[in-house]
DNA sequence: TTGAGTAAGACTCAGGTTGAGTAAGACTTA
DNA sequence: TAAGTCTTACTCAACCTGAGTCTTACTCAA
C-alpha cells in the first residue's frame, strides 16, 4: 500500500505519532587521530552521556537539517567561519527507527556522514560549549542507539576511501600525497606502504593533479619538500585503492 | 541539538506533523530480464500513474513494516507461500523526505531493496489484484519520487552485486554457473565473458559451494549438463567481481 | 539416426596491478 | 657536521585480468 491508498483509507491520527530527527557523525582528522563530534548530554535520559549531535527536522529538506545541526554544534553559523562548512562533504548514512530506540516516544533518526578538513573546536561560551571532538575509539557508551551509528558511519567512511576521493575531503585544498597517506592509515587504523601509495595515487585519473607548487618545508623530523596536489575531478577511483585483505571482513 | 534537549526545550506541536512511511524496491529477474513490482495508483494525486508500494509504519521495526508492506502487496501473507518470503533478501537503501514531495503533507519515505528469487504473479482478486513485475526499463513516470529512488535502488543493486554474494538472491537454491551469470547480465545489462565468469565466481573463497550434483538436463539450445551449486559462506567477495570499467561512471 | 549448433568448463597467453623491497637524494634536528 | 627521516623513483616476482582456443556433452531438427 502506497501513501496515497494509506492515507485515503486510515486515519493517521489511529497510529502513534512519530518524530523525525537526524543525527550527524561528523568526522575529523586531528593529530593523526580520527575524531568524532560529541555533545554531553545534561539530562535525562542518558545525563552525562556522550551524544552525536541532531535535532529536529524542521521544514527544511534533511540534508538542509543535517547541515544546520552540524553548524549549531560546531558554532560555525556566523559569516566568514560559516565558509568553513562549504568544503565538508555531507551524506546521508541510513535510518534508525526501531520502536524503543527512544525510551519517551517513538522517534524515527536520519543519521548523516560529514567528512571535514578540519573544524575548530567549537569555542566555550557559544551555544556550542558543550561540543567537542573525541578520538573514535574512546567514543563508547554513548546515548540511545549511537554507538550502533557511529560504528555504521565508521564502516561507511571507510569504504568510501576505497572507491572514492573521499579523502581529499579531510585535507586541505593544497596537500602532499604524504598527508593523504596520513588520513587513510588515520581511517584505516593501519600503516600504508608509502611508495606503493604514492604510485596508486599518482596512477588512478583525476584523483589529484599537481599544482606545481611545493610544501613551504620538509617533514617534521627531516625528509624533502614534498610536491603540492590539490583534488581531481574524479568521482570514482579507478583502480581503487583497496585495503589489505583482512579475512574476517569476508565471513 | 539531540533529541532530548530539543524535547525538553520545544513543543514538537510548533512543527508541522511529519508522516514516516516504508517504500520498497522489490526486484527479480523474470524471462531473463530485471523486473520490479510496482502498483498501480487509482486516486490523486497522481492517479493512473504507477508507484512502488508502501504504507505507513506502525507500532514496528522499519524492517518489519518493509517486509509486511511487500507481503501484502505480493499476496505472500498466508502460511505456505509466506515461507518463500524468507529467501527474499532485505536492506534499507536510504530516506526520502524533502518538503513537497508529496503534494498533501511532508511524508518522510525510508525506501527499502528487495532482492527476490521468483516471487509469484501476484494473484488477481486478491489485495494484490493492483501490483504486478514491470521490466525495469519499462518502469518510468512513477508516482512522487519514485522514478529517483528506483534508480537509487538499481545503483545500489548493480553495486552490491561487484561486492557481495547479493545474486544469489535471484537464483534458487541450487543453481548453475550459467543461472549466476545471467544474473549478472540482467542486473548489469551486459553480457559476461562465460570462460572468465566461471573462473572468477569459483575462485572467490565461500562464494559458492558444490552440491555433487548435475542439473537434469542442458541448456535449452544444447550444451552440457552444468554441475550445480549453492550459495557459501562468504558475506563479501574478495577479489570481487567488478564489472566492465566504463569511464562515464568515473567522472 | 545423424549432423549442426550450443554451451560448460578447462586451458593458454599477453598485459596490467599488486605488495615488498632497494636506492638516491633532499631535508630535518641535535 | 652527523645521524636520521622522508619523498620519490625504481625493480621484481606473484597474481589477476580480459580475450581467446579447445574439448566434450548435450539439444534439436532433418
Amino acid at each position: 500500500m502506497d501513501e496515497a491508498s494509506f492515507l485515503a483509507g486510515y486515519d493517521p491520527r489511529a497510529y502513534p505519532s512519530v518524530a523525525v530527527t537526524v543525527d550527524v557523525v561528523a568526522l575529523t582528522i586531528r593529530d593523526g587521530k580520527l575524531c568524532v563530534l560529541l555533545v554531553e548530554r545534561g539530562e535525562q535520559p542518558f545525563a552525562g552521556h556522550r551524544a552525536l549531535p541532531g535535532g529536529f527536522v524542521r521544514e527544511e529538506t534533511l540534508d538542509e537539517a543535517a547541515l544546520r545541526e552540524l553548524a549549531e554544534e560546531t558554532g560555525l553559523t556566523s559569516g566568514e567561519a560559516a565558509g568553513e562548512l562549504d568544503r565538508v562533504h555531507f551524506e546521508q548514512l541510513r535510518t534508525y527507527g526501531n520502536p524503543g530506540r527512544d525510551p519517551r516516544m517513538r522517534i524515527v533518526s536520519v543519521a548523516y556522514l560529514a567528512f571535514a578538513p578540519h573544524l575548530p573546536e567549537p569555542t566555550a561560551g557559544s551555544d556550542a560549549a558543550h561540543a567537542y571532538w573525541v578520538p573514535v575509539e574512546e567514543a563508547k557508551d554513548l546515548a540511545f542507539d549511537h554507538d550502533q551509528i557511529l560504528a555504521d558511519g565508521l564502516e561507511r567512511a571507510r569504504d568510501k576511501l576505497e572507491y572514492t576521493p573521499l579523502a581529499t575531503a579531510f585535507v586541505g585544498t593544497d596537500f602532499t600525497i604524504s598527508e593523504l597517506r596520513q588520513v587513510y592509515a588515520a581511517v584505516w587504523g593501519e600503516e600504508l606502504h608509502a611508495g606503493n601509495f604514492h604510485r596508486k595515487v599518482l596512477s588512478v585519473p583525476g584523483f589529484v593533479e599537481s599544482t606545481g607548487e611545493t610544501a613551504a618545508r620538509g617533514g617534521e623530523r627531516g625528509g624533502p619538500k614534498a610536491k603540492l596536489y590539490r583534488a581531481g575531478d574524479a568521482r570514482l577511483l579507478h583502480p581503487a585503492l583497496l585495503r589489505p585483505t583482512r579475512e574476517d571482513r569476508v565471513r
